[in-house]
DNA sequence: CCCCAACCGTA
DNA sequence: GTACGGTTGGGGG
């Protein structure tokens, strides 16, 4: 072997277990035997022997060798006796399956390795560094985690069941740490597979931030004592001699001794009369054919071999590690995919911190060019784009449509951007295009324009892109993922496997600024995309962007797929470094198809009430204006602050309250409120107009507008990432405001009704934010209350002012329930003396009284503030990120209100979190239960459900809905208060509520 | 035509 | 005192 040959090194347990569970086991012989892992494993050889080149590892290998385990006693369990000592048998229908894919391994003509008293692991490593020492290139066909050490930038990885490399970047990326310190961190996290114990709470996320701190293992052992975190730091104190032993049993051994040497595992000449005979006994018809095309054989006269079939005890070496399914699935199931980001020029960052820098700086010297983009206009091209898609495992994805609206939106073109894997440096190029599919001609000609020439069809088009769009081994990069997602799934396709560059950014920097992509393009890649404005137009001039010229639609849209592709390149490797992969991927990224589906469902909102209330309202607020006029003595526009405070404050020479910013007279419910209790009549009536007209314009005459013309239902669009705290919110219409606090306002909720043959079903929570407080603040009387499931508001009275609960006054209940709320707001005197109409002293006492009788709300809202301080950020019991960059301002009242809103984000971000998991678990719980096909979850408002639900499932759907939600919190966290659901079915809103 | 302030609906 | 979105009036361009 030399400088230059490419040896790969086959884990053939790893893989036998990875086909194992990964190919469907209908795969069996005539006879029975079940051959899907021999099947997967003589096609993935097949393949690397004859055109490697066009899979993801790129070169054709000049070594091979094929690596097994020989027995389960190795050195590692005379380090420590328990190794490995909780494996199950494997399932029998793999019992079989190992002594032929070493028969398979010899009938290809490859060396079959396997060392006594090591592992395959240790096989490798050795090989493996033996040739990176001579200068030739490794690679591992493995995904195992354990081989990831043995990564440099002379050895990668290849996952061939996903046709992936696995190179330094990728790593990073999935485990937070460099290759050279996965040993490390595998110490730290052990594997309950391999019994290997590890430090017990310390996962992977947890590691990598460790060692991001502390460099290493040894360095954190000695310097643990610097942990802020109590449980943390005395879990490794007393674990440190665990976590060294763990250590030496991840660590693979690079001085095994080896049977062949790396000369003897040179590339042989194919037997083909000998594979074949292999092949046909095995009853693999496909590859016995192509390897007799290839090998210009006759397969027909080659006679099936003999192969003897293990069925017993004495099969050999079982590595249960990889084998254990539910691992697997986990493993497949969080890795949707990985960059694919070659490193073969550039050593890229040693931490993903620097990683992101350094594609930043990249794209600095690659900026984006315009000029190379494409038009797609055969679908011969884009099948081959669509190829190219499918060998880099990675594609951003952008719809254009003629409306902001994707339940109204018409698509018209799609644009795809990819990584350029042979340009060089990779990293930082990328080539995008545009599919334009239902552009039009003759803009401004009186007929509309007819179709414009050279489009594919839509159909061809969308029928090739659904097979890429819904590929879950690609994974498809978009910004804002939610609408492109709704649209596609209008024409058929649902996207699988994606990330959103919108809620990356999001989950970094949520309460710094918004995550749109042009600003995330001027923030991170220093470009200024095209305006749209630029391209269609606006105000009057604007045309739908079907009218829009191909040319200047292309270098539109393919810059924006361009920019989401460098976007994300930048964003993934943050979201790693910041330990916020996990929130992404669990809190954020699931809820994307779950609020579609919302939307896409929409309400049943009944014109005819509305019409009606829009009538009675219409009646009411006309007499309350002319008797407002008559108390005025002229006419005048009521709805104009301005020529109202002239009318209340200078004509009639009433007494005015507070001003606002502009210096205007205050004309605020409060304040006319307070006017009315000294009598004057006007105020009232101002204030009673008010309210029917807001319920009129905003509500009962504003829905209908909203029905959506063909499904006859009113969709809400959600936003994922527009608060601060991780709230949801509700727009075109707001769903979240509607009226349910008079008995005028609650009349619009008898408009939202249900569909025939089901009910309307809210569930909403109860009290879950004072909950959640209690939780955190980990306040006992708080807690015991809650646990006791009595009055909180009463409690707290109780509590303060000395008031037993029985026969408690309801003024005294209800200052103490404007005080729990604002504990929740951040509390301030003079927030308090407002909402409770007292004096600011008064109101002062009662907040110091409140912290001497619960100091540890005191000592939350103190700790959370110099967090905040600290950090620039507050985290919410998961881990959700609420940024206040201005905490730290010279305003006083800046300051504060910054220092109120962090006090309250962790306590209203945690409830939404709870709610959002509750809706990623909702369809799953009921799937499991059989009823997935009865219910439609339709809303959310913050603390509140509503389902739409077949009549017959409602006594069974109730509970299920009802558990999952207070189990929501449920593994990851174990609320230290119970939560409370109540739920109820009805024909409409209102009752339901 | 666009933007802001004021106001008010929800949790 | 926290977090939102929608409507209206009104001013500026």
């Amino acid at each position: 072997m030399k400088k230059g040959d490419h040896l790969f090194l086959i884990d053939g347990s790893g893989f036998i277990f990875r086909a194992f569970h990964a190919i469907p086991p209908l795969n069996r012989k005539s006879d029975g035997l079940p051959v899907n892992a021999v099947s997967g494993f003589c096609n993935m050889l097949w393949k690397l022997l004859t055109d490697a080149r066009d899979t993801s590892v790129g070169v054709t290998p000049t070594h091979l060798a094929v690596i097994f385990d020989y027995s389960s006693t190795t050195f590692r369990k005379e380090i420590y006796p328990e190794y490995k000592a909780n494996r199950s048998a494997p399932p029998e229908d793999l019992v079989p399956q190992f002594g032929l894919i070493r028969h398979a391994t010899r009938a290809f003509n490859l060396p079959c390795i396997e060392t006594e008293g090591f592992e395959a692991d240790d096989i490798i490593a050795t090989y493996a560094r033996a040739a990176e020492a001579i200068g030739a290139d490794v690679t591992i066909v493995s995904s195992d985690k354990d081989l990831m050490q043995l990564v440099t930038p002379n050895v990668h990885m290849y996952d061939a069941m996903k046709d992936k490399q696995i190179g330094i970047p990728d790593v990073i990326e999935k485990w937070g740490v460099t290759p050279d310190k996965m040993i490390d961190l595998q110490a730290m996290t052990g594997d309950s597979t391999d019994n290997v114990p590890g430090i017990p709470g310390i996962g992977p996320k947890t590691a990598a931030q460790l060692l991001e701190e502390f460099g290493d293992l040894e360095t954190l052992l000695a310097r643990a004592g610097e942990i802020k975190q109590v449980k943390r730091r005395e879990n490794i104190i007393a674990n440190a001699e665990l976590a060294r032993i763990s250590r030496k049993l991840v660590e693979l051994r690079t001085n095994v001794p080896l049977d062949m040497a790396l000369d003897q595992l040179t590339l042989e000449k194919q037997d083909g009369a000998k594979l074949i005979a292999f092949l046909k006994a095995m009853e693999f018809t496909t590859l016995t054919r192509r390897v007799a095309e290839a090998c210009d054989c006759d397969a027909a006269a080659i006679e099936p071999a003999a192969v003897p079939v293990e069925w017993g005890e004495e099969a050999r070496g079982p590595d249960l590690d990889k084998g254990d399914a539910a691992t697997e699935q986990k493993a497949a199931a969080s890795e949707t995919a990985n960059t694919e980001v070659s490193d073969k020029q550039d050593l890229e960052g040693n931490k993903p911190s620097e990683l992101a820098r350094t594609r930043a700086e990249a794209f600095a010297s690659h900026p984006i060019d315009r000029t190379r983009y494409v038009t797609i206009r055969d679908i011969a091209t884009l099948q081959a784009w669509i190829a190219e898609a499918r060998e880099t495992g990675l594609v951003a994805f952008d719809t254009e449509t003629t409306s902001l609206d994707p339940m109204q939106a018409e698509l018209v073109g799609v644009s795809l951007a990819l990584q350029d894997n042979r340009t060089s440096p990779a990293s930082a190029m990328i080539k995008a295009a545009y599919v334009p599919l239902a552009h039009k001609t003759g803009v401004g000609d009186l007929l509309g324009g007819g179709h414009a020439e050279n489009q594919i069809p839509m159909g061809e088009a969308l029928s090739a892109l659904k097979d890429l769009l819904e590929d879950p081994s690609v994974l498809k990069i978009a910004q804002n993922l939610k609408y492109d997602y709704l649209v596609m799934k209008r024409h058929g396709i649902v996207i699988q496997s994606f990330d959103d560059t919108m809620l990356m950014s999001y989950v970094l920097d949520a309460g710094k600024g918004n995550h749109g992509m042009d600003g995330l393009s001027e923030k991170w890649l220093g470009h200024t995309p095209i305006a749209y404005k630029d391209v269609a137009g606006s105000g009057k001039s604007a045309v739908t962007f079907d009218l829009v010229d191909i040319d200047k639609a292309t270098a539109y849209a393919a810059e924006d797929a361009d920019v989401t592709l460098r976007l994300w390149l930048v964003l993934k490797p943050r979201l790693v470094a910041e330990g916020l992969t996990r929130i992404y991927e669990r809190l954020e990224r699931p809820l994307v198809p779950v609020l579609a589906e919302m939307e896409e469902r929409g309400i049943t909102v009944d014109r005819q009430i509305l019409s009606r209330l829009s009538g009675e309202l219409a009646q009411k607020a006309a007499a309350a204006e002319d008797e407002v006029y008559e108390l005025a003595g002229e006419r005048f526009n009521i709805g104009s602050p301005k020529q109202l405070g002239d009318i209340l404050f200078g004509k009639l020479g009433l007494p005015g309250g507070s001003k606002t910013k502009t210096g205007q007279w205050s004309t605020s419910a409060q304040v006319l409120e307070d006017l009315a209790a000294e009598g004057a009549p006007l105020p009232r009536k101002i204030v009673d107009w008010r309210q029917l007209t807001k319920l009129k314009s905003t509500y009962t005459d504003a829905l209908p507008g909203y029905i959506h013309p063909v499904t006859k239902r009113v969709h809400t669009g959600y936003s994922l990432a527009s608060t601060t705290t991780g709230r949801l919110s509700s727009s075109e219409p707001n769903l979240q405001n509607i009226p349910v606090r008079t008995a005028e306002g609650r009349k619009i909720r008898t408009a939202f009704i249900s569909t025939p043959g089901h009910k309307l079903l809210s569930a909403d929570y109860s009290q879950i934010e004072l909950r959640v407080l209690a939780h955190v603040a980990d306040i006992p009387q708080l807690r015991q209350a809650f646990a006791d499931g009595v009055d909180i508001h009463a409690m707290t009275a109780s509590e303060m002012f000395g008031v037993p609960v029985e026969g408690m006054p309801s003024e005294v209940r209800r200052r103490a329930k404007a005080i729990n709320f604002g504990i929740i707001y951040g509390i301030s005197a003079f927030g308090l003396a407002n909402q409770l109409g007292i004096e600011r002293s008064e109101a002062g006492d009662y907040i110091k009284k409140y912290f001497e009788r619960f100091p540890g709300i005191k000592d939350y809202m103190e700790s959370t503030k110099a967090f905040a301080r600290e950090h620039g950020y507050v985290e919410t019991i998961f881990g959700r990120r609420a940024h206040y960059p201005e905490i730290k301002s010279s305003n006083p009242s800046m300051r504060a209100f910054n220092e109120r809103a962090a006090i309250n984000a962790p306590i209203q971000g945690s409830a939404a979190d709870i709610i959002r998991r509750a809706m990623i678990k909702i369809e799953p719980a009921l799937a499991a239960a059989g009823l997935a096909e009865q219910v439609r979850m339709l809303l959310q408002v913050h603390d509140e459900l509503i389902f739409e639900v077949e009549d017959g499932a409602i006594d069974k759907v109730l509970p299920v809905i009802v558990s999952t939600m207070e189990q929501a919190a449920m593994p990851a966290i174990s609320m230290r208060v119970p939560l409370k659901v109540d739920a109820r079915a009805a024909q409409n809103w209102d009752e339901a509520h």
